[in-house]
RNA sequence: GCCUCCAUAGCUCAGUUGGUUAGAGCAUCUGACUGUUAAUCAGAGGGUCCUAGGUUCAAGUCCUGGUGGGGGCGCCA
């Protein structure tokens, strides 16, 4: 009989109809008559009501069904007797697939705390939390192509090893196939990489950034969807050494045609998730209040379903660098001196207390901050006039802080030229990068979105180990 | 990289000022129960108190190192 997965099963009425269902054990409840199994397949975060008629043969196999097993079992749909679900099989045939000793297997019918099963990642799926958060996962992943095809945006596999050390994002993990043992050297006592794969240094890619430009500079509008690697020691709730990153980049945008994709991308793909994963979001949601009922009312986030209604409903503040300093400077946090960092002057680079503070507390919604001190940020951003600032852009969430960070791109090959000399980044390993700015240049703008911190914001989790099937943290590679 | 907290049964945790045989709930096992919803009820088994030293008549408890983990900050997405 063929398998009916347990999402399209539910929603089935043609009782008395055999079926056939497979799935893991999450319960099993056994009375004097009859027991009942609930099953999931992880096609959907409910389980579907096994029934099974106590008598020899069934107590025998219920003896190796625990927790954790997995099952075949034809059987009768029908209309459930009990509450609780509309739906169950009454089963014929049951056939285990896969033990799990119960000695052994880790994961109880009962609430585990988010560090046990990080320990267990190779199993934590099998929760409905992970899976839950799975499924976001991948309706988000969905979401985000489905967004740029509908605009007219093409996917661009930009390299994930890299001959630039220059991207202007952060450390990189090299890449040789070099005997570190016994790694040659050149006559002057240096590493000879003419000897390495390449024939020269290779890293991870911290960003696509600039090959997206490339792309960008012949057919419009691009955008890259691939992991990004950064060997910074980030011991955070928020950073990870491989993180998978959005990367739109488009020719004839400014700042604002950038700013105006950046809160449309977003607010399309949060409906998206309201539309499509109700059933794991309400999941999600009740997760999330439960782990925060001991904390101060106040201390407690806005109802995950809510939260991402209200960043539908309003438009994200927008406002420059300069006038954010004066907000701060005029908060009571700064003249009271509660800030770690209090802001003194213009020039100042946020914390994330700062932005905290914005988006949190002074405006109450997410905000677009722009044209910061250009000496606070990378080389390629397109210098104001008024010879300070550049038309950087970072988009500021409650509790996620930077979770898109873009800019309008320097298109003028002079004062490009120059900032990368004033940076002291090799001409050698940029020349390609520069090149695009003497042959047709023009204004283009682009933006990089932190996919797991979208995610964060989406499920409500805290921790973005918990938002990656295998997080890469310093460290940390048991999976 | 910096700061801080934690480690007790398979899991979540309690364990008073250092003091006899280290406890609870869940899980497991046995039994009861008219169809249960993380079922319920009764009972049983289950411990290298992370690890190595130290202080003490006496250490789960105090001190030092190590290991593992959490949180905050910086860097950023």
């Amino acid at each position: 009989m063929k398998r009916t997965e347990i999402k399209y099963l539910l929603e089935l009425i043609d009782f008395g109809k055999d079926i056939n269902v497979k799935g893991w054990v999450r319960t099993k409840r056994i009375s004097k008559n009859v027991a009942f199994i609930a099953l999931n397949d992880g096609s959907t975060i409910k389980n579907v009501q096994i029934v099974v008629e106590l008598n020899k043969e069934t107590e025998k196999i219920l003896e190796h069904i625990y927790t954790g097993a997995a099952l075949s079992v034809d059987g009768v749909l029908t209309e459930s007797l009990g509450k609780g679900q509309k739906v169950e099989i009454q089963a014929k045939n049951i056939v285990v697939l896969g033990e799990a000793n119960p000695e052994e297997y880790p994961l109880q019918p009962k609430k585990h705390s988010l560090e046990f099963l990080r320990e267990k990642a190779h199993l934590r799926y099998r929760t409905s939390t992970f899976s839950a958060i799975a499924r976001v996962r991948h309706a988000m992943i969905f979401a985000l192509h489905k967004y740029f095809n509908d605009h007219n945006f093409y996917n661009i596999h930009t390299p994930i090893i890299t001959g630039s050390d220059a991207e202007g994002a952060g450390e990189m993990f090299q890449v040789t196939t070099l005997d570190l043992e016994n790694v040659p050297k050149t006559e002057d006592g240096k590493v000879d990489y003419r000897k390495d794969f390449f024939g020269k240094p290779a890293n991870l890619t911290v960003s696509g950034q600039l090959e997206g430009e490339l792309a960008a500079l012949a057919l419009s509008k691009i955008y890259t969807f691939g992991p990004t690697f950064r060997a910074e020691n980030s011991n955070t709730t928020r950073h990870l050494a491989e993180f998978w990153m959005i990367e739109p980049e488009m020719a004839f945008y400014d700042l604002n045609d950038n700013m105006d994709l950046a809160e449309d991308m977003l607010k399309y793909v949060i409906r998206y998730a309201l539309d499509n994963c109700m059933d794991d979001l309400l999941f999600l949601s009740k997760r999330q209040q439960e782990e925060e009922k001991n904390k101060k009312a106040e201390q407690r986030s806005m109802e995950l379903i809510e939260k991402l209604q209200f960043v539908l409903a309003e438009p994200f503040v927008r406002l420059t660098y300069t006038e954010a300093i004066r907000v701060l400077m005029n908060s009571k946090p700064n003249k009271k001196k509660r800030f770690q960092y209090v802001i003194e002057a213009w020039g100042a680079d946020l914390q994330s207390e700062h932005e905290r503070y914005l988006v949190e507390k002074h405006f109450k919604r997410p905000v677009i901050l722009t044209d910061y001190p250009a000496d606070i940020k990378a080389f390629y951003m397109k210098q104001n006039d008024d010879g300070k600032t550049v038309k950087a852009m970072d988009v500021l969430f409650p509790q996620i802080g930077e979770i898109i960070g873009g800019s309008q791109r320097e298109e003028n090959y002079d004062k490009l030229y120059k900032r990368i000399k004033e940076l002291n980044i090799p001409e050698s390993s940029m020349w390609w990068y520069l090149e695009t700015r003497k042959f047709g240049s023009v204004p283009h703008s682009g933006f990089g979105l932190g996919f797991e911190r979208l995610i964060l914001f989406m499920t409500g989790m805290t921790n973005i180990r918990d938002v990656i099937p295998f997080p890469r943290t310093p460290l940390n590679l048991e999976f």
